[in-house]
DNA sequence: TCTGGGGTCCTAGGACCC
DNA sequence: TCTGGGGTCCTAGGACCC
């Protein structure tokens, strides 16, 4: 009857989601101070009771355990969190004729049309959210507004177990009491920028005129500011769309200028970027690489194989190559990456026109075996011989195997 | 916030062509 | 050849997000 929205959008967050999918999985840990630590020891998501004892993301998981001596760290299991990410969506998409699978613990829905008036949009949201908790026993916050900007400023505005909307008429005077910092594709540059022309608030933002706009701001920010005004500028899309890269990148410590070192952290890397390549039916076209300095400088280097591949023994020649040319003596370098792109489905190497040839056929069937020994004894069981010195953590056992020559 | 890791998208500007 | 104007393609790098 009344539709107030000409759009309506649910933007659909998980609360301390990787911490929540551990105590709903182990409900002992209902009340406690949880954290669930990543990769070198950090802290990656916690308990809103460990968030109440001063830890914060990011911190090394050492200084919160002394912090909180009866804090439980659990290891991470994407897995895991993954299964609930499908559960969430699956709920949703009962409610939703457009569901877009943004990140792991957040969905946006266009619900458009789904209700006559506020009330049932709310009724609706509602909806939605008590499910989410009732099904996965795990707190969700809501937000539902005319576009997906106002729609996560909603669900932000009341964590945890919010459920907040934004109607077309109230948005300015919701918009008054958000920093423009925190809106969402607003980040330090820009946030700087609006500062420095006296816009501290998301509603000073919203105020500018068109002109203003179009004469001052470049595109993001001019569709920021729309859809900040409730006009809807973003899309939902429940469109899966393909990978366009895949990155191994690691920080190691301590810097250092050793060339055979830095060498073994990029193999390594390589290495990681072709396993997860081929677990996920992926091949490379090219692959770009850099090495990170002390003072944060990067060596980039760009290359390219003739046909899409994902064997590790290909890459690493090109790379490695590349990087005994280009390596600099003398910087300190802290960091290296790989980033697969130009990636193609499925098959392990493009097949030319009599199809792959033999020494291809073999390389897939030996990464075949090195992906199971993988999935058997544990990743990083098998290593080339140049990764090797990067993963001395790991108890090396030498193989030999047919056309890789001796591997660690 | 003395700065991890994995992603996406956008834009400026160079190369090249007519 | 004291050098216009416009188009396309591509890359590097920035900015942002979770």
């Amino acid at each position: 009857m009344s539709d107030p929205f000409l759009r309506a959008i649910v933007h659909v967050d998980g609360d301390a989601f990787f911490a929540s999918c551990e105590v709903a999985r182990n409900p002992r840990l209902h009340g406690k101070p949880v954290a669930v630590g990543g990769a070198r020891g950090i802290v990656l998501a916690l308990t809103y009771e460990a968030k109440a004892r001063g830890i914060v993301r990011g911190m090394p998981t050492h200084v919160a355990r002394q912090m909180v001596p009866e804090l439980v760290v659990l290891p991470g299991e994407y897995g895991l969190y993954k299964l609930f990410a499908q559960r969430m969506y699956r709920i949703v998409e009962r409610h939703a004729p457009v569901v877009e699978r943004y990140s792991i613990d957040e969905c946006f829905a266009d619900v458009s049309q789904c209700a006559d008036d506020l009330e049932g949009y709310w009724q609706m949201a509602s909806t939605i959210q008590n499910e989410l908790h009732r099904d996965l026993g795990i707190s969700f916050s809501v937000g539902l507004a005319p576009s997906k900007v106002l729609a996560k400023v909603a669900s932000k505005y009341r964590k945890p177990g919010g459920l907040v909307l934004i109607p077309p008429d109230g948005i300015n005077a919701f918009l008054t009491g958000v920093s423009v910092s925190k809106v969402w594709g607003i980040g330090p540059q820009s946030a700087a920028l609006l500062r420095n022309r006296g816009i501290e608030r998301a509603a000073q933002f919203a105020a500018l005129g068109v002109g203003e706009i179009r004469g001052s701001y470049a595109r993001p920010l001019r569709d920021i500011w729309a859809e900040l005004r409730g006009i809807s500028v973003f899309q939902v899309s429940n469109l899966h769309t393909v990978q366009q890269s895949l990155a191994a990148t690691r920080t190691f410590r301590p810097p250092t200028t050793d060339k055979s070192t830095v060498r073994a952290e990029l193999a390594l890397n390589v290495e990681e970027a072709c396993a997860r390549a081929r677990q996920h039916g992926l091949s490379a076209g090219r692959a770009h690489c850099f090495l990170k300095s002390q003072d944060f400088q990067y060596l980039r280097f760009e290359v390219s194989f003739g046909a899409p591949t994902n064997a590790t023994s290909r890459i690493l020649e090109v790379v490695l190559g590349r990087f005994d040319q280009l390596f600099a003596p003398g910087i300190k370098y802290r960091a290296t990456g790989i980033t697969l792109s130009d990636l193609k489905d499925r098959s392990f190497s493009q097949a030319g026109l009599f199809g792959p040839d033999l020494y291809e056929q073999r390389l897939e069937a030996v990464y075949g075996v090195v992906d199971a020994l993988g999935r058997r004894f544990g990743d990083g069981i098998v290593h080339c011989a140049a990764a090797a010195p990067a993963a001395h953590q790991l108890r090396p056992r030498i193989f030999s195997l047919p056309m890789l020559g001796e591997v660690y």
